[in-house]
RNA sequence: AGGCUCGUAGCUCAGUUGGUUAGAGCACUGCUUUGACAUGGCAGGGGUCAGCGGUUCAAAUCCGCUCGAGCCUACCA
């Protein structure tokens, strides 16, 4: 009877699709997530790298949120006050592009519904389509607090934007200016230089002709931008080169536009490269741009932020950048200008968003100093204060905090944060400032004369705060207090920039602390040909799909079980059949146990029963040392998340699946009632804490499981961590256990080799030795129902008509009821000592090293004498058997 | 151009400070539905650890070079 109701609640297969949504639920309904700001425990605190709100669920999100999972849970679990922070970030140009597309097919452009509107529209948007991605985490099992979720754009988080640019610019670090940018003519905005992506292209390097005004010939000028020459307002050479050392100074007319441009002397011209001549265009190169201020160069603009020539570009005015170089290049050709083309590779920057190729444009812009920003993020890592892992990061942090460069912060969109600079129209004074100013500090013109700049931050301007702005700061909130600095951050390397290096910038310079005390960076996935996974290239799997094939336990293990520290993975949906497996070898793990237990009405115990079997240690063992190297690789200094579980699966699978549970049938079936008590209650309990090791790593088929077993009550979870203890792990007892299983496995293989059927019992016997004593006196029950043996005695010596195999150097012998296949065994046999003599020829050769003997650890000398030794018994025995039956 | 990382079984990957008979999962071969599990069990085949050279008593592991793959940084027009 209570069979049937075992059977009702645990199917023979595992199906997370009946239980993981609705436990979730439960879990979160049960405030499992809730962080206490008021808590007396210690603080674990990780910050979510915050997603774009345009963001769906990918294979990389998983793996990331995943291994933060993990560490939230496990620390929950050791009775820390885990505190995990969800969010999103507005990502600016992201999300601008997703809702002007939008509006584009009901063909209306953000100008035709103006600022206000169209923010109307995106807030729409985000409160409709915003944070699917947080939905897909849930999904996942990530264990947030919900209820301290914050959004980049929120009122709170706005506030400390506009604060911490207030104080930027009051301390001199912020500053506007005419520079050379990086401009997107699509997005029509500025880019950081992080958001450009150079990618090397197959150009041509144009040798143009310049000739002098005077008639007295030319210079070769060579350009990979021809179109650029319109803006042209010198040449520069190098001052020591002795080929135009005395031109200097002379003028040259500019071809196509008849302009008089200067020859100038700059150090910063190479010799070497081209013609040694370079044209200097101010305005559309950021090195000519810097040599013109120190030569008083003109600066005209030929481009406009469309990518189209200007007024100033004579007859191409109109056309397109790209139409404009091959009509410069033919009008160059027919005046005979055109010396001649070389094909040249170089990296030309593409916008991140839209891949549209960057054109550096001379706009007026905001700025970050960020030299005395990077000065103690730079210490931090120096001294340890702040780790990496892997560590190699840190030099490509170093090497990128101490070339640091200004950061341009201001961006030509509406959807950010504006800029909080106010200028009065009467007098042209910038005040900054939190909040509208009510008249112009200078002139006392009144607000209507005041305006705001109409330009947005830069969305990394507030995802750089997220570590603290997210929890209250400026005010000094009791999360900030308690969970402030945070613990841990685990993110991807490709924004080691753009935001790690960032935030401990303004950890330091906003709070004087060190945002996290280490960052773990986590794999690229790619896929199975190596490529990067991208939405155009079609090859990333929808982890969702992914979920409802393998369930999420799976997907979870497979993808930590699948990414060693640092390097990439190959990934592909197939591989998440090995987290499935797992899980419902799991499943059926736990419901042999409680199938078993259910008549003795026993529940988990607090400690292990007393007269435990060598057995019972050694499984205890097992699970004590599976502790111990799972918590030793969750440490900081460690985060082998792919060790760790991969240990916990060993356990399981191998030591408790495939020994221990086949070990306890024997009692379990059998009728000594204390015996059958025992195995129960260490059985209940090895389970129990089995689930408790792996629920962080696989939370929601442990606490279904879980919940099951008699005596437990409320949730795995909320539950704690095993507490190691090193007196239950015991070397004697593994080795003992091993032989056993040595023994087991030879018989196995004897049986095998001659085709005898698993139902078929045999009869066995071990040519007396210490190890074949001491195995068949204190298991050898449990031999006869490892091995499918009926018989099992030790003799003298070998008898005849068995087949004959070894452990170690004992001799265990099979009886055979038939014939004995000769040519088959023998074949075995010869492979057998083939196999024996290659291992020993591997190391018996070092005894005869003289050095090998004088120079190498004793201990080393000594095992290696002890294995030869081994070998050339088994090979006494293997030749002796050997002949034995080639005498047949 | 510089820097970093990687090259281990057909595939995806482990291999912590040099000393293991070089491992796992999938795939493959044979046996197997015995009362947790065929998403299973038992047994097995398969690798000159990219190549060459060096250090060492000892190298998949440390060093150098070559070849191959990838990433990051860089203002050579």
């Amino acid at each position: 009877m209570s069979e049937e109701k075992l059977t009702a609640s645990l199917p023979k297969a595992y199906d997370p699709a009946v239980t993981e949504q609705d436990l979730y639920r439960e879990w979160e309904e049960a405030g499992c997530f809730k962080a206490d700001p008021l808590s007396e425990k210690t603080p674990y605190t990780i910050v979510i790298p915050p997603p774009n709100v345009t963001g769906k669920l990918t294979v990389g999100h998983v793996l990331n949120n995943t291994l933060q999972d993990i560490l939230i849970r496990y620390h929950r679990m050791k009775g820390e006050e885990a505190f995990w922070l969800p969010g999103t970030d507005h990502a600016g140009i992201a999300t601008q592009n997703v809702v002007e597309r939008e509006l584009a097919t009901k063909k209306i452009t953000r100008h035709d519904l103006g600022r206000e509107k169209f923010l109307e529209h995106v807030w729409n948007w985000k409160e409709k389509y915003g944070g699917i991605i947080l939905k897909q985490l849930r999904r996942l099992g990530c264990s947030c607090d919900w209820t301290a979720e914050r959004f980049t754009m929120d009122e709170g988080l706005s506030d400390a934007v506009k604060k911490c640019f207030v104080k930027l610019y009051d301390d001199g670090l912020i500053y506007k200016g005419k520079y050379i940018i990086n401009w997107c003519p699509r997005c029509k905005t500025a880019l950081s230089d992080e958001e450009k992506i150079p990618q090397d292209t197959k150009g041509s390097l144009w040798h143009i002709k310049y000739p002098f005004k005077d008639g007295s010939g030319y210079l070769i000028v060579a350009t990979t931008r021809p179109e650029t020459m319109l803006g042209d307002t010198a040449v520069a050479v190098h001052p020591d080169d002795p080929r135009y050392k005395d031109l200097i100074g002379k003028s040259i007319l500019l071809p196509l536009m008849n302009r008089e441009i200067p020859l100038i002397a700059d150090e910063y011209v190479d010799k070497d490269f081209g013609s040694g001549a370079v044209k200097m265009t101010p305005a559309h190169d950021p090195n000519d741009f810097e040599i013109g201020k120190r030569h008083n160069l003109e600066q005209i603009v030929v481009i406009d932020e469309s990518g189209i020539m200007n007024e100033n570009a004579g007859q191409f005015k109109g056309l397109d950048r790209f139409k404009a170089r091959e009509a410069v290049i033919a009008a160059l050709e027919e005046q005979g200008l055109l010396e001649k083309i070389e094909p040249h590779e170089l990296a030309v920057g593409h916008c991140e968003r839209c891949k549209t190729v960057i054109e550096p444009y001379l706009s007026e812009q905001w700025f970050v100093k960020m030299k005395p920003l990077a000065e103690p993020a730079i210490k931090a890592y120096k001294d340890g204060t702040l780790s990496f892992v892997p560590d190699r990061w840190g030099s490509v942090y170093l090497h990128w905090m101490e070339n640091i460069r200004d950061w341009c912060i201001s961006r030509q969109l509406w959807w950010g944060h504006q800029i909080p600079a106010y200028t009065c129209s009467k007098c042209s004074h910038v005040q900054v400032a939190e909040n509208a100013p009510e008249k112009c500090s200078k002139c006392g013109a009144s607000q209507e004369f005041i305006e705001q700049d109409s330009d947005v931050l830069d969305t990394w301007f507030s995802s750089w705060l997220w570590s603290f702005s997210t929890m209250g700061w400026p005010e000094k909130t009791p999360m900030l207090d308690k969970f402030y600095p945070t613990t841990a951050l685990v993110t991807g390397p490709d924004i080691i920039f753009f935001w790690v290096a960032r935030m401990v910038m303004a950890g330091y310079y906003f709070t004087g602390e060190c945002p996290f005390d280490s960052v773990y960076f986590t794999s690229i996935i790619r896929d199975l040909k190596g490529r990067k996974m991208s939405k155009s290239l079609g090859n990333s799997p929808d982890p969702i799909d992914i979920m409802d094939d393998y369930g999420a336990d799976a997907l979870r293990y497979t993808m930590v079980a699948l990414a060693p520290i640092g390097q990439d993975v190959r990934f592909a949906a197939e591989q998440c059949e090995m987290g499935r497996n797992f899980a419902n070898k799991l499943w059926n793990a736990a419901r042999f146990v409680l199938m078993n237990v259910e008549d003795m009405e026993l529940s988990v115990l607090e400690d292990y029963p007393e007269n435990l079997s060598e057995t019972d240690r050694w499984i205890i063992s097992r699970l004590h040392s599976t502790i111990a190297h799972v918590e030793h690789c969750l440490k900081p200094t460690e985060y082998r998340f792919n060790d760790a579980i991969k240990s916990i699966y060993e356990f399981v699978w191998n030591d408790f699946c495939d020994w221990y549970l086949e070990i306890s049938k024997k009692a379990l079936y059998g009728s000594d009632a204390d015996l059958k008590r025992n195995t129960a209650l260490v059985l209940l309990k090895v389970l129990d804490s089995a689930l408790k090791v792996l629920h962080p790593f696989m939370p929601f088929v442990t606490e279904t499981l879980w919940r099951k077993i008699p005596g437990n009550s409320g949730f795995l979870m909320t539950g704690s961590f095993p507490e190691y203890d090193a007196n239950l792990v015991s070397p004697e007892t593994e080795e003992k256990v091993g032989k056993m299983m040595q023994f087991v496995r030879t018989v196995r293989n004897l049986r095998a080799s001659a085709n005898v059927p698993p139902s078929r019992k045999v009869t066995v016997r071990a040519v007396a030795s210490d190890l074949n004593n001491a195995v068949v006196e204190n298991f050898g029950d449990l031999v006869k129902s490892l091995a499918g043996v009926e018989h099992l005695e030790i003799t003298d010596s070998k008898p005849e008509g068995h087949l004959v195999g070894l452990v170690d150097s004992s001799v265990v012998c099979m009886e055979l009821k038939g014939l004995i296949d000769v040519e088959k065994e023998l074949a075995r046999v010869e492979k057998e000592i083939e196999n024996t003599e290659k291992s020993m020829a591997k190391i018996a050769g070092k005894l005869e090293n003289k050095q090998f003997i004088e120079r190498a650890p004793a201990d080393i000398v000594e095992k290696v004498k002890e294995d030869v030794e081994v070998y050339k018994q088994q090979l006494e025995k293997l030749y002796e058997y050997k002949n034995e039956i080639g005498s047949i």
